[in-house]
DNA sequence: GGCATTACGCTACAGGTCGTAGCGAAAGCT
DNA sequence: AGCTTTCGCTACGACCTGTAGCGTAATGCC
């Protein structure tokens, strides 16, 4: 999680504790303040720690908020509905679940804008967020092949499974958080009802 | 563009070259330094106006982001290639170009971020980005009509409009901005044959 | 032309944050 | 015990913020 383990053994430990308590206080004070008011000072202070441990274990403000909604996003499960709708149905009402949340879409929407010209933290992004969330996709494909529901795979799946994840991805937070208008049952029910017949079409 | 335009007759006006100034300088300064290294004081130094005139203009670093912004999202237009299709695969390319500059990408994420803690900006980019960019959806689906490609609106459009605009937005920002992947002429056809397609089989 | 009004550039300022350094004390391992 | 590393604490220079005051420049009105 930190930027370094460098497998010493001698000396004392680095309090696991502070771990918990450093992204606990990130996280709210995200929420409070947003990214731009957040203060590494202030979260070393809401910790119960002091600023130069903060210090030690993340470099910046970026890497920090980026570990800290990694921890948000280990929540999402694909739970098994039974059939595909239903499936992709409830990952897009539980993943706009988790965006309403004010520290993710904060910490999302930062993180982000900070990747964009940090190429560090751009590969931090996408090995703990994008690579962690493709499996959602991977995993609902093989549910339904499995069930019959879409045929097995013939081609390499990778730039369908690409398309899925950025259509399904991209849709929920643009809506939550660009359009600011909320992710209810209808909206994806009519979303999911669009992606699913129009794969099967471009399938077929 | 300025907080208030208090419909002052008498004094000197205010510089029209000074805004033009400080908006190009905001996008130079993001796209070297990123958002959160941005300081209202070098803008001034870059844009060759004092500091104080910048916080005469605008009240904080997210309302001059956002209106440096709303002038790079106005080059958006909808050339009319002949098919509905054609249309939706241009504006998707188009709108690709314009979020690969690192301007673009830079101050629409951050300004986002910010947006989830802040109502006012909240207001004035839902304004001066999303409701201004609707227009294409807007116009596309007038097009397609007149051409007899999809049938005339028998209920509201509205949510149909917005559905759209979310998926074709959300697509292409998350593609290019969060799985860090180009939007090449492939992923537009397949992206926009999945949506079209989509939407033919969900109306009929 | 003279006058009021407003914007401009410039300087200065208090307040806050950043990131680092140094110190002594605490906690673990051998 | 002795060694090593982390801990909390304080202090520091550097930078950014947002505002105030000053004299000057540009415009409209009389």
């Amino acid at each position: 999680m930190q930027s370094r383990t460098p497998a010493s053994r001698t000396g004392r430990p680095r309090s696991a504790a502070a771990d918990t308590a450093i992204l606990a206080a990130t996280r709210e004070a995200l929420v409070e303040l947003g990214w731009s008011k957040l203060s590494l000072g202030d979260v070393a202070t809401r910790a119960g720690v002091a600023k130069t441990t903060v210090y030690r274990r993340w470099a910046g403000k970026s890497e920090l908020v980026t570990d800290a909604l990694a921890t948000l996003f280990d929540q999402l499960v694909l739970p098994d509905l039974g059939s595909l709708r239903a499936d992709v149905e409830g990952v897009v009402l539980q993943f706009a679940e988790l965006l309403e949340q004010p520290a993710t879409k904060t910490a999302l929407m930062a993180v982000v804008a900070e990747a964009t010209h940090d190429d560090a933290l751009r590969q931090r992004l996408r090995e703990k967020i994008v690579a962690r969330q493709k499996r959602l996709v991977v995993e609902g494909r093989r549910r339904a092949q499995s069930r019959g529901e879409i045929p097995p795979d013939t081609t390499d799946p990778g730039p369908q499974i690409d398309l899925i994840f950025d259509m399904i991805a991209g849709a929920v937070v643009h809506r939550t958080l660009v359009s600011c208008e909320p992710v209810d049952s209808g909206w994806a029910a009519r979303f999911t009802a669009v992606l699913l017949d129009g794969l099967a079409a471009a399938a077929g």
